[in-house]
DNA sequence: CCGTGCGTCTTTTTT
DNA sequence: AGACGCACGG
């Protein structure tokens, strides 16, 4: 990597400094030496970034190749690429952008041998290291249903993420159970992940900091090729992240980091807020820059975002500010069900797309996948464009993932992962017994699945198994040789035909496959884009589209498309109107998250990440009626809601605008109480009384409909 | 070896 | 309500 040649490129340098703030042109100025970024939402953080390096560039004369600059996703990295592009043309292209697992797996594609890794290695996605926890579970004789393989997964991943191998996790470990049954399936996953030449998400951080802490001519190799060194969301990297980014700054300690510590919002993954707060601890010499100017969102927003936030205790006071004007109140519904709440929202899409606005105006934020559907729903009956983001994408449709386990077992015939997926789809009468009988003829004889196929006769498996499985042997290793000389797309076709693959939805009937067959010509839209940009082997497209985040995959072709993502998932991104929906306890804030102080710290983080995407129009909604696991569920709006200023917001709702008619014998249904039935009535108007006998352990109640909600039941 | 039907349980958030 | 795992019958 040393060969690189001094490039030459002008730069214009004055014009990078145009229209900065004081504290913004001092953050691009400050290029020496570590600096601290604390950005409030919408400080225009990005802008500095890409001018930041613009300026190395032009002013400093640093090479692009010597800069590199971590961000939080893909889609984030490749935006900030051609932002920087724009400034300083075709030698942005030799900066490292990108994110930290896509740095990690291209400089773990070139040292894999040095961590006993071949550089064709398979990146296990969550539901391939999920598959393969369970089989280690299985081999050690676990009981799965005693021990989740879910919980033993995360204690893995979380090992991982703090840098403890099997070794150091099982000496840290608690005493209980569980963890020792996870210490114990770490060391065997380990084991059987570099037995198939595979790295799940995790590993990709952790081998790289552990090849730079082992051999420290190579991490001496990569501290000087990145002298200037950017992160990105630094709030939210965890102790791995950590490790790696001050490994490689150590030497030239030019380390800029960016993030707001109200904005953590990942702790439940390893991140830890004391990265970013402790930096000055770490690096004496610092400089500390502040962004508080906001250029997003109206001052009704952001003042609402100030309130919310500063009910957490464990923060640093800082104050956004923004010089647009006050705009419109912050409309809070409360809806009577979530199709109420689907309503209310086409309802007001509509309204804005008739004043003249567009449907790519409007998102909509919830706290969990599961909260698009009702909303998905409504959308395709009153034919509003939409495009999710996140969920079941695209990748995880099946047709689309059995393609991928068929590309990575090729591109690595060591991955017995992918290759157990895609054995028998098509069917080809390999059933569970025989890969059983197969599996142990390869252990005992230290053989990688593939090879077993290919000795399948002495496996002990009946003539017809043994036909098969050969069969199947033989088309693998031809794929893997036909792999050579053609292009991604190419293969690919060539794989489908091979393999019986497309020919089994081909000849389906049923509507669905049909679609089936569409999203797997999608697939080769993807792959001859990946062609035409790159011209990269088979393991490097593999690569690339398993660490594409949920915010880089957008699904659907719709441009002009109400966006719909979790809140998590909405991090960096603005949006003229925001509607936040399902504003409940025990959704937003989670009920998982509500027993420490921490956890609902963390969700109001996420409440004001939330609140700060909107530029102009903010809707919150809640339901006083919701239907989970076919359960009728009846919660208190969102705390968050309590602590939005008065001044600030408009309520409405269903239940203001319908003013029932009160009747003895009436049967009503209360928040709390449930159902039951008005036995007599007291006073009138705002004075009126109800007395209500509900189902058996509330007994009877005086009730005021002026103060609480009730609402009447139909038949 | 494969398909079907019943009973169980519920991943919050994601690179 | 819906997905998934498991047991059973062909």
């Amino acid at each position: 990597m040393t060969s690189e040649v001094k490039s030459s490129f002008t730069i214009d340098t004055d014009s990078i400094l145009k229209g900065l703030n004081p504290e913004q042109k001092k953050a691009v100025e400050t290029t020496e030496g570590p600096l601290l970024i604390l950005a409030g939402a919408g400080s225009g953080k990005t802008s500095v970034m890409t001018r930041r390096i613009a300026y190395l560039m032009g002013h400093h004369k640093v090479q692009p190749w010597n800069i590199l600059a971590i961000t939080f996703t893909n889609k984030a990295a490749k935006e900030m690429n051609e932002r920087v592009e724009k400034l300083v043309g075709e030698a942005a292209s030799d900066i490292w952008m990108s994110t930290f697992h896509s740095m990690c797996v291209k400089i773990l594609r070139r040292e894999a041998e040095k961590l006993g890794y071949q550089n064709n290695f398979s990146i296990l996605d969550p539901e391939d290291q999920m598959a393969a926890i369970k089989q280690c579970m299985l081999d050690l004789n676990y009981d799965m249903k005693k021990f989740e393989p879910f919980s033993v997964q995360w204690k893995i991943s979380a090992a991982k993420n703090e840098l403890l191998g099997p070794d150091e996790f099982k000496k840290m470990a608690g005493k209980s159970l569980l963890d020792s049954v996870a210490a114990n399936v770490y060391r065997e996953y380990q084991h059987k992940l570099s037995g198939i030449n595979a790295l799940d998400f995790d590993d990709l951080i952790f081998k790289t900091v552990q090849l730079f802490e082992d051999q420290p001519d190579v991490l001496e190799t990569y501290q000087e090729k990145f002298q200037y060194i950017h992160v990105d969301e630094y709030q939210d990297t965890n102790r791995a992240q950590y490790k790696l980014v001050n490994l490689l700054a150590k030497k030239y300690r030019n380390l800029c980091v960016v993030g707001d510590s109200d904005q953590a919002i990942y702790r439940w993954r390893g991140a830890d807020i004391s990265n970013i707060l402790n930096f000055e601890r770490d690096y004496p010499e610092a400089n500390v820059i502040m962004l508080e100017q906001n250029y997003r969102s109206t001052s009704t927003i952001l003042d609402a975002a100030n309130a919310v936030i500063r009910n957490n205790t464990q923060r640093k006071d800082k104050n956004l500010w923004s010089a647009k004007g006050q705009g419109e109140k912050i409309s809070i519904y409360a809806a009577l069900d979530q199709a109420d709440e689907a309503a209310y929202v086409v309802a007001k899409v509509q309204e804005h797309v008739g004043n003249g606005g567009q449907f790519r105006d409007c998102t909509v934020l919830y706290r969990a996948n599961a909260q698009s559907r009702a909303i998905e729903e409504v959308f395709l009956q009153a034919a509003i464009p939409y495009k999710i983001l996140g969920g079941m994408t695209f990748y995880d449709r099946r047709e689309i993932k059995d393609v991928m386990a068929y590309l990575k077992a090729i591109s690595n015939p060591q991955d017995e992962i992918s290759l157990l997926r895609i054995v028998n789809v098509p069917k080809r009468n390999i059933g569970e017994g025989t890969l059983k009988r197969l599996l142990d003829f390869a252990h005992d004889n230290s053989l990688t699945l593939l090879e077993a196929m290919g000795k399948a006769e002495q496996a002990d498996l009946g003539a017809k198994a043994t036909e098969a499985v050969k069969k199947f042997h033989l088309l693998m290793t031809d794929l893997h040789f036909t792999q050579e000389g053609l292009s991604v797309t190419e293969f690919l076709q060539e794989m489908l035909r091979r393999t019986g693959y497309r020919e089994m939805y081909e000849s389906s009937p049923k509507e669905e496959d049909k679609n089936r067959l569409e999203n797997i010509d999608e697939l080769l839209t993807v792959t001859r884009a990946f062609d035409k940009r790159r011209r990269g082997t088979l393991a490097d497209f593999l690569a690339e589209t398993s660490l594409l985040s949920d915010t880089d995959k957008e699904t659907g072709k719709k441009d002009n498309a109400v966006h719909m993502m979790t809140m998590h998932a909405s991090k960096g991104l603005e949006f003229p109107v925001v509607f936040v929906i399902g504003a409940e306890e025990t959704i937003f804030p989670h009920s998982r998250s509500m027993d420490t102080t921490g956890g609902i710290e963390e969700e109001r983080n996420l409440c004001y990440v939330a609140i700060t995407r909107a530029q102009e129009k903010l809707h919150i909604t809640y339901c006083t009626e919701r239907t989970i696991f076919g359960q009728l569920q009846m919660n208190d709006p969102s705390r968050f809601l309590d602590e939005l200023p008065e001044e600030l917001v408009e309520k409405s709702g269903s239940d203001f605008q319908v003013v029932p008619r009160w009747e003895i014998g009436l049967r009503v249904r209360h928040p709390q109480w449930g159902i039951g039935v008005i036995m007599d009535m007291t006073g009138k108007d705002d004075e009126l009384e109800l007395e209500v006998t509900f189902q058996s352990r509330h007994g009877t109640k005086k009730v005021k409909p002026k103060t609480t909600k009730l609402r009447v039941i139909e038949k």
